[in-house]
DNA sequence: CTTGACCTTGCCGCAACGTCAGGGTTTCTA
DNA sequence: TAGAAACCCTGACGTTGCGGCAAGGTCAAG
């Protein structure tokens, strides 16, 4: 047999089978004369036999450890693990057809797709056109996606649904321009800081250190004007001194 | 933020980052004076827009392609057919798993892991060393892996499970250094003829051309001495004039 | 003699990065 | 103040299982 008939025989391609040889799958055979590959029965059988393991899904250096020891001891091990490893891609697929069904079925922000916990929020914030809320949303989609905030988007809600907030976001982009020393910015940073839900604290303080890796928060205010960023600082301040006398209070809920 | 900032915010690597560079995903930032890039919010909350979208599945290309026309319209039609595209996936892997599953509970023929249909028939067969009954079951373990033979494993059975069949393959290795003018040739091919199941005939003819290609044949009978090969010819032809018989009686069945 | 169907070797391409190699910068620590 | 740790940079190769192409040589038929 000559390589092309050995393969459609087989039933895989010239190539594949060369590839083999080149991967030390399949002993290459004698030449003839002209260079050709002349192929025997027992090549055919190994062939079908790599044909048959690569096809259950066993890699090609699989298939050759499973060869090489020539009891069927390795072999019911291999298959062992890889019927492990398809369940277990099977079962990604399946999670990702949940979540791809969960966006078809809800029409999905412009944001692009999210969670549906934030999907159901977004959806539940009034319209506006306000720059303030519009990075609002983005920070919250970026904390979405960084898997941290799905427990307080439920804390969140009252928050967006009420159209009280909307004055404040109105008052935020009025400081759009304004310096540091504006003196709009201390009320309202109080007004802000007052309604902060309880559940936010938890997700801002985290100890010591900056809640954000320093370079993160760096950004986030590089996006406001001076006065935007002071009324930022204030209630940041805040929020840290609520949290302290929040856990001075309760404390030990964690000694860790 | 740097690279590594924005990165760990949104959970992905660093390479990653500058491989959606290199794609054209995700526009090249400002650098700083060293030659570092500077990410802003806005970076950040594409780069989580691309990831999100590859983890559901979508390739770079077609991640490109959802962010570049920004309504909604693309990124549903994508979906669409990636949802389509998983369930194939995943109904391939259960396919696997189903034969995996097969394998796994049956003992497997030490000729490697073959369909249950062909298992259960080599199992049957009783145990022999003769030679020429192990290359028998190498034919058969290749016309399984080619996919052909299926329907006919139905009418092998009384064979394979035939006592007396044994005798026959002994009679076949005697012939092991035998030359092809042997005396016992013609008897022994008249013996085989006899017991070649009505089924066989319709796997063998298959019309006027050869029914393997030519080198295939070859290949087989260079495994036979030339008295087993002539005993092959002899049966070959006596099953071609059987077939002819045949289908001249029955004849225009499919006259397509 | 010319197709056309084979065969040969060898090398690039793919998808989405991981992983060096071989540098420079910044920052913390002794 | 020096050295080490932890960043950053570019560039290039490795991964998997072949497909496809280039640039030939071989062989049977028309």
């Amino acid at each position: 047999m000559r390589i092309g008939e050995i393969a459609a025989l087989v039933g895989v391609t010239s190539r594949a089978v060369r590839h083999y040889h080149h991967m030390g799958l399949l002993p290459e055979p004698e030449r003839r004369a002209n260079g050709y590959r002349v192929y025997s029965v027992r090549d055919a059988v190994l062939l079908a036999r790599i044909r048959r393991l690569s096809e259950l899904g066993l890699s090609l250096d699989e298939v050759r450890d499973v060869l090489a020891d020539d009891a069927g001891r390795e072999l019911a091990e291999v298959l062992g693990e890889l019927d492990a490893d398809l369940a277990r891609q099977e079962e990604e697929i399946r999670g990702r057809r949940r979540r791809l069904a969960e966006l078809m079925t809800e029409p999905l922000p412009p944001e692009g797709p999210v969670s549906p916990t934030l999907a159901r929020l977004l959806r539940a914030a009034p319209d506006t056109d306000s720059a303030m809320a519009a990075k609002d949303r983005e920070l919250l989609v970026l904390l979405d996606t960084a898997g941290g905030g799905e427990e307080f988007y439920e804390a969140l809600h009252p928050l967006l649904e009420d159209p009280g907030v909307l004055s404040l976001y109105a008052r935020l982009d009025e400081l759009a321009e304004a310096a540091a020393d504006d003196p709009r910015v201390g009320p309202l940073a109080d007004a802000l800081t007052a309604v902060v839900p309880e559940a936010l604290l938890d997700a801002i303080p985290e100890g010591d250190g900056p809640p954000v890796p320093e370079g993160v928060g760096a950004a986030i205010f590089r996006d406001f004007s001076p006065a935007q960023a002071e009324v930022g600082r204030l209630v940041m301040e805040a929020l840290g001194r609520m949290r302290k006398r929040r856990t001075t209070k309760t404390d030990g809920k964690k000694p860790e």
